[in-house]
DNA sequence: GATGAATGAGGTTTCATTCAT
DNA sequence: TATGAATGAAACCTCATTCAT
């Protein structure tokens, strides 16, 4: 009686598998329906499009590296820590979710990304996490890089790094971690 | 008689702009043909297929990438400025490269890449440079980062950076490419 | 929900007509569709290529020959008897089946022949029947002409006579079976 | 400076090998141009259009057909030895010419064969040749079978036993070339 | 909710033919 | 005569989407 939500989840993880797999292009809708064991009847059901189904997904993987990213992470903590324990789990995130990340690094390479549909999340914590980290002149600890800069040498970093074939030890990481602070914060 | 090159060269600039606008999926044969203002069945003189003008497409890409990236490099240079020489060039290239860029990026994140064909070509230069940017271990001057943490700390953040929106001044960008430099060189 | 097997038989049934009218090149789909009244997509919904279903024709066709060649033959009959029966069927197969005979022709004629798929059928009741028709030395009646020159000089013979325009009459039919059936029999 | 007819040939010849190799359907004028070391333009020289030069192609064929058959028969031959000579004659060309043979089957089988362009050869040596193979009611030496029986009865075997992959021997062709001759001259 | 046959526009590719050189 | 790049209509086939059941 209850909707299945299950068979919704099953086509999302199906076009995910699919995408990965063989691409934007070259993920059709028949192939989609035969993996997920749903018709090509309901998946309209569920989705209004395949664009519409494509940024859903897009939306459900990237709230779901969100939630990873910050996981373990405490308001009280110092900066430094804070910095280290959230790099570490992007970088475990992008480790640990291989066909996520290959996911987003299509989606939001190709020009699909320009039309990603709003949302207003923006959980509470996620706001604290960013406020401490702003150059010193704000009254945040880093210095005076561009913040784009920072992202990128940072987090940026973290992502690239994942996708390279080989694992980079918990004392390898624990190191680039530490360089990457220097970098952005000393002066 | 004389084979016009042009419009070969025609094709692959029409291809390079579709993709970029339009996305791997959605750069339909008919359009390209209409853009290049070359036939249906020309393209098909020239290619044997819409996947092998991709290929093609993205070893002359490359190719013009790394000729970009070693402009005005010379071997004798000291192995800092070399770097920040280098490192400008491919930050220049990626903001003066728009196109280019983000087809690469495209090509690169799609599950296309695999199919890529090979060529042997690695110009004697680009070895000349690379050879010593290694850990001084072994007879580098690059501190024991491991190599591909090293590239990505500093290519692979030229490359990002210059697909943000805000072109990055010459001083930021020197402030940076020195920050990098101490972050893969200095103990 | 009732599969349609009308719509399935409408294609082969246009896809035998367009071919015996126009010939092997020049059956476009296009043209099958539009004679079938199904759409384009149909048709590679029940076949998976036009080569396929070519083949699926030509199964379908041979099928409904053998079963008229045996149509009326009874095991108990005389082997003369038999013969006559059968020849003068495959005569009239030929005669009253033009488009199917045409077809096959051209079928067999051409190098699709070559990659007919196979099928396991040989219904009892054919292989009883060819028993037979072996030579003497093999416990039949005929004499020792090779298998393969019985063959033509008998069925091989009814087709092509089937194909002239005139049509033999009931007496010149028969004076002719038993012209055949003395000269395969005859020591 | 004399037309090089030879071009023309390897044209032909191509054609000939392509068609029965590849079938009439698959038979591009592209190919048909890199096997024959023609240009696509020169083959539009020498043909007006690819149906004409399949006709041409067929006239030349039929024509070589023809002239194999009569070879070595001279009008004063008794009939009986005058049919097994010419009999002989055609099994042999058609275990000698598959090629020609196979595509002779082709056109022949196909609605092309509707167009053929005609000829008015008939050399003499054919018509005198003929002219004695009648039924005994018109002059001739043949029993009453419709001629069409008999022409089938005859050649028609001829060629079909040809394309059995098995040669006959010379002791067994016999046998069979006098079964045909008491067949269609015995009362 | 669920099915899958059906649609038909549009995708990639082919190919007979032409024509400037 | 000869070339082969160029044409463009048309070939085969795909695929997002709909709808009767």
């Amino acid at each position: 009686m209850t909707a299945k939500p299950d068979k919704k989840e099953a086509i999302l993880e199906a076009m995910l598998d699919l995408i990965v797999e063989r691409g934007f292009h070259d993920a059709p809708m028949s192939v989609l329906a035969k993996r997920s064991g749903a018709s090509a009847g309901v998946i309209y059901h569920y989705f209004p499009s395949k664009d519409d189904l494509i940024h859903a997904l897009y939306l459900r993987v990237k709230s779901i590296k969100v939630q990873f990213l910050l996981e373990g992470y405490v308001p009280g903590m110092s900066p430094h820590d804070a910095f280290i324990h959230v790099w570490t789990n992007a970088y475990r995130f992008y480790r640990e979710h291989l066909r996520e990340t290959r996911f987003l690094d299509q989606y939001e390479n190709s020009p699909f990304a320009c039309d990603t549909p709003q949302t207003d999340e923006e959980d509470n914590i996620r706001i604290e996490f960013q406020k401490q980290f702003r150059s010193r002149k704000s009254g945040g600890i880093l210095n005076d890089l561009p913040p784009e800069v920072v992202h990128e040498l940072s987090f940026g970093l973290a992502a690239r790094l994942a996708k390279k074939p080989k694992t980079l030890s918990r004392a390898i990481l624990n190191q680039v971690a530490e360089t990457v602070w220097t970098a952005i914060t000393s002066k």
